[in-house]
RNA sequence: GGAGGGGUACCAAAGCGGUCAAAUGGGGCGGGCUGUAAACCCGUUGACUUCGGUCUUCGAAGGUUCGAAUCCUUCCCCCUCCA
């Protein structure tokens, strides 16, 4: 059978539900579509949480498609209230566009943009939600939507079931949503709208919403909410959100975060977040060592993201750290000036200085548990003063919080 | 509008005048075992400290008391039932 994007896309796992499969396989047999994700805006980066829906963006170039980027510059104004109790706080525009700029580069590097057939097409829904008129919009798309429908959506229905309040503003979310479907459809000719589980409601609304006034026939897709068979959402690292943005999440901490998978997960890992084919992970995974297997992923993850040279650096620094014990260098360092320790510093001042640490009490108390390493030795008396003779030949030193999080204080 | 119930640390949830920086569970962190995994076991989980203590915290503000998370007053918020 014809590998196509709809077949690698279920291969790979990242199908889960889709309005019409077979149509939609046909279609995007036949011809070259347009295809959107939107992506909320809250933060200044997107995590690893929003990257399975960056892979089939990347799938969709890979078979020729080509992928437009929402970004919900307007939507986010409002908040989707799908999978969330409570409401969430309302964020200022100026932050959002912050927001928007910063999102924006991490797509310019995940997606190629040499052809123009395939190249992303970056939208702001505020664009054209920020000029709707309220009469014209209820007179032309709310007289579509009827309240008895929108009450049966999950996201209405679980607030209203735990009587949690639905503001009236987010209660009009799905409308919005869409609404801009309908509108890149319009402007687009985009007739595919990709989007989480948590989306379908959100997305057969558009469709829908596409089918009445375009007479045209859209189509949904959505992907499962991958769970780690912990059973816990996935995306934490010692030092917490996985970023994408390297600024909030160094190369080394990113690459460390898909090190430490579960077992369990690392063969559907590769198969969702690398490019490797699909055979290629099968037959490793009978082959290979589940440890060097690891390494192949963050590998991967992490040069599709910083670059292959940042992903070698990140696995050298790890391989000093982990098997040698020595000083990688893309472990973070601090600097600190000759003058402040010429009379010594304090273990607990010390550890504070690397930030392992948020207060004294807790270096007390991690040292109490044998959690604080000074050039892998482990430290018992917390009264203990280190001086510049407790600095290697190139002035620096390895503190280490448990086993995983080491920070190199270096002399300047 | 009327009648009840409730707001406790990251979350859930006990406590209902001193022995409360606050039981217990989850989560987090650390240690052990390992493979930088999982499972399991152990420790730890407000801040500062000259390690004697000190300071701040139980929705908010006042009050009673030698002493309040606990009692009283007012206010704010949430829930249940009735109108």
């Amino acid at each position: 059978m014809q590998e196509t994007f709809l077949t690698e896309f279920q291969k790979r796992g990242y199908f889960n539900q889709c309005t019409d499969q077979s149509g939609l396989n046909e279609l995007m047999t036949q011809s070259k579509i347009k295809a959107y994700i939107g992506f909320d805006c809250t933060a200044p980066s997107l995590h690893v949480g929003s990257l399975m829906q960056i892979m089939c963006l990347r799938l969709l170039q890979k078979y020729g498609h080509q992928p437009i980027v929402l970004l919900g510059g307007g939507t986010t104004l409002i908040g989707d209230p799908s999978g969330k109790e409570e409401t969430r706080k309302i964020l200022d525009k100026k932050i959002i566009d912050k927001n928007i700029k910063s999102i924006e580069n991490i797509f310019k590097v995940f997606l190629k943009s040499k052809s123009s057939k395939t190249k992303p097409i970056f939208v702001n829904n505020y664009s054209w939600l920020s000029r709707l008129n309220y009469i014209g919009f209820l007179r032309e798309i709310g007289k579509h939507f009827t309240i008895n429908k929108m009450l049966t959506f999950d996201s209405v229905k679980l607030r209203l079931e735990r009587e949690q309040s639905l503001s009236y503003m987010e209660f009009n979310y799905m409308m919005l949503q869409a609404y801009d479907f309908y509108e890149l459809n319009k402007r687009h000719k985009c007739i595919l709208q990709i989007g989480g589980s948590d989306q379908w409601g959100n997305i057969v609304n558009g469709t829908d919403l596409i089918k009445r006034k375009n007479k045209k026939q859209a189509y949904g897709l959505t992907t499962p909410l991958i769970t780690l068979s912990s059973g816990t959402k996935m995306g934490k690292t010692e030092k917490g959100a996985v970023w994408l943005n390297k600024k909030m999440l160094s190369p080394y901490d990113y690459w460390q975060f898909w090190r430490n998978t579960d077992d369990k997960d690392v063969v559907n890992f590769l198969k969702l977040f690398t490019d490797l084919n699909i055979e290629k992970i099968d037959n490793l995974k009978n082959n290979q060592d589940i440890n060097e297997l690891k390494i192949l992923l963050a590998n991967e993850t992490t040069s599709m993201l910083h670059g292959s040279k940042a992903a070698k650096d990140s696995e050298a620094t790890a391989k000093k750290t982990f098997k040698d014990r020595s000083i990688g260098k893309d472990l973070p360092t601090i600097k600190i000036k000759k003058n402040e320790i010429t009379n010594g510093i304090n273990i607990l001042d010390l550890v504070l200085l690397t930030k392992l640490c948020s207060s004294k009490g807790e270096v007390r108390r991690v040292i109490k548990n044998s959690g604080i390493k000074i050039n892998n030795e482990t430290v018992v008396d917390e009264t203990k003063i280190f001086y510049e003779n407790n600095f290697d030949q190139n002035k620096s030193m390895k503190v280490s919080h448990g086993k995983k999080q080491h920070v190199i204080v270096k002399i300047i």
